[in-house]
Formats: structure tokens, sequence, C-alpha cells
DNA sequence: AGTTAATTCTACCTTTAGGTAGTATTTAAA
DNA sequence: TTTAAATACTACCTAAAGGTAGAATTAACT
């Protein structure tokens, strides 16, 4: 029960830029070795986030990232819906189908709150909100 | 965000042999067209639940599984637990080692709550709870 | 005693997530 | 105009999860 590292990485990346988006740019290099994430790796997550409108990239000599726009309109859902980490309503805990109303798991009931509750914190929750210098990174 | 495959299998089966403990045993291939699972992977999940003491199984012909205590005094969690599902109070949601009271990912504190309140319900529901004829199975 | 129907064991196959390698492209600066 | 430092692209490799095959073992029934 937890994100995959891809998700993870997407966030800690954008979470990092967030936090350094009034300096220059960050370039993946730099992202690899503060955040500990292998480079190749990284570089893939990076134009995945390019294409994808977290982050816009200047080319050649001297690049490297920022964000697409204000951390404050980047919802922790957003990211995570981009790497196949799906917190919908409907979705099933034991995997059967889609659990609305009508027809549901035998766990539905009990599962009905903690993933409201998560579904909600995530989408709520902004790289805004993550700002901080006093966090494991 | 979701459960592994053979988590949920899991549950379902013990689910499934928790409904008809009173009648006669259950074997593999009737829960396999049950359950829709495939039967040969149905069988290397229920080997593990005997190993680790969910059910028992009688050998031979006519054999087949049974519970191997009461239904309440099975909880979601520990079947989680066997099945490399970690929901515990200091899982980090950025996957940065272990995240407790002092030094925390920046999302820590969004995560506290929806954590908490998931591994409550998992600790908190019995198999005994799930009984019921009216679900999808 | 032999047959049949069940679990169990060992070994393998397949798919996907995670990760790597190498090269092409772009652009600023010397 | 060449070089250096950056992103982007294509293709591959590796490990883990999910799944399969076949034979061995066990025990009730005839």
């Amino acid at each position: 029960m937890q994100l995959n590292n891809t998700s993870q990485y997407a966030v800690r990346i954008l979470n990092h830029i967030a936090n350094n988006d009034d300096k220059a740019l960050l370039n993946a290099k730099d992202i690899s070795q503060t955040l500990s994430i292998p480079y190749k790796f990284l570089s893939k997550i990076m134009t995945e986030l390019v294409k994808s409108n977290f982050i816009v990239s200047i080319r050649g000599r001297d690049g490297g990232y920022r964000l697409a726009r204000a951390a404050s309109e980047i919802t922790i859902m957003d990211v995570l819906n981009q790497f196949n980490e799906f917190i919908h309503q409907e979705s099933c805990v034991l995997g059967i189908g889609n659990c609305d109303g009508t027809k549901k798991c035998s766990m539905h009931d009990q599962w009905v709150q903690p993933k409201a509750l998560m579904k909600k914190m995530f989408e709520e929750t902004t790289l805004k909100n993550l700002e901080g210098s006093d966090f494991k990174i």
C-alpha cells in the first residue's frame, strides 16, 4: 500500500524544483545528486514531466528546468494521475472491477472513509503546501 | 496506491472460506472457479496461507481447506503483513527511509491522518466483519 | 491393492516496473 | 566556429511480481 517508485521520485523532484523556483534553473545532474535519484532514470522522468506540462525545459548549455506554472496550481493528485496511481472514488480495494454504491465488494464499506480522506488530501495538497527547508529530500 | 494482486486474492480467498466455514471443506479447484483466480496461482497462495497459519489443509482425496482459527480472530492487517503490504506508522509516503516525528519528509504531516485511518481500519477489520452473501466476490 | 482426487513441491515462463547506455540535438560561451 | 554542457531520443538490460507446468505425495473409496 504505497506509491510506486516513479511517483515518489516525481513528487520529490517537483517539490525540489518548487523550493528553488526563484533561483536559477535546476539541471538534471544537480537534482540527481541532491535527491539521490539515478541520473539516467531521473532524466527519463524529467522528460515525462515536461511532456505532461508540469515543468518546462531549456535545452543547451546552461539549460535546465523550472515549473511550468505556479506551485500553488500543481496538486499531488495531478502528479499521481500522470504516473499510474489511480485513486478514484470507484477503485475497489479488492480489485474486483469498480465498486460503486449498487454492487460492492465485502470491504467496500470499511474502505470508503480511508480512501476518501486519502483522495481529498492528495487533491488539496499542492506543491506550494509542501514548500519548506526543514524536510528530508 | 492499491494492494498488490496477491494480497487482494488472499483476502478474497480467506473471506470466501470464512463465509463457508460451517459447511464442508473447500478445495482449490472450487475456490479457483468461484473467485476466478487462476488455479495454479491460487494453489501457490493456498500453500502460503497454510504455512502462515491462516488456514489448515486436509490432504488427499476429499481434502480441502478451512480456517485455522475463528474468523473474528483474523484481521485484514494480519493478511496484508504476510504479503508484503507494509502499512506501519513510520512508512514514508515519499519512500525516504522512515518518517518519524523528528526528521520527516515534506508530505509527512499531510499523510499522517489518511495513513492512520487506513491502518486502524485494516487492524480492526476481521474476516468476521466481512461476512455476508450480498457482495461481489 | 489400485484408482482417484486432492494438496504440495520444484522449477520454470511472462510481463511490467525500474534502471542503464549511447547517441543525437540544442545552445551559450570562449 | 569550435567546444562544452545541457536536454531528448532510442534501445536495451535487470529484478520482481504474477502466473504456469508437471510430477510427487497423501488419503478416501471401491
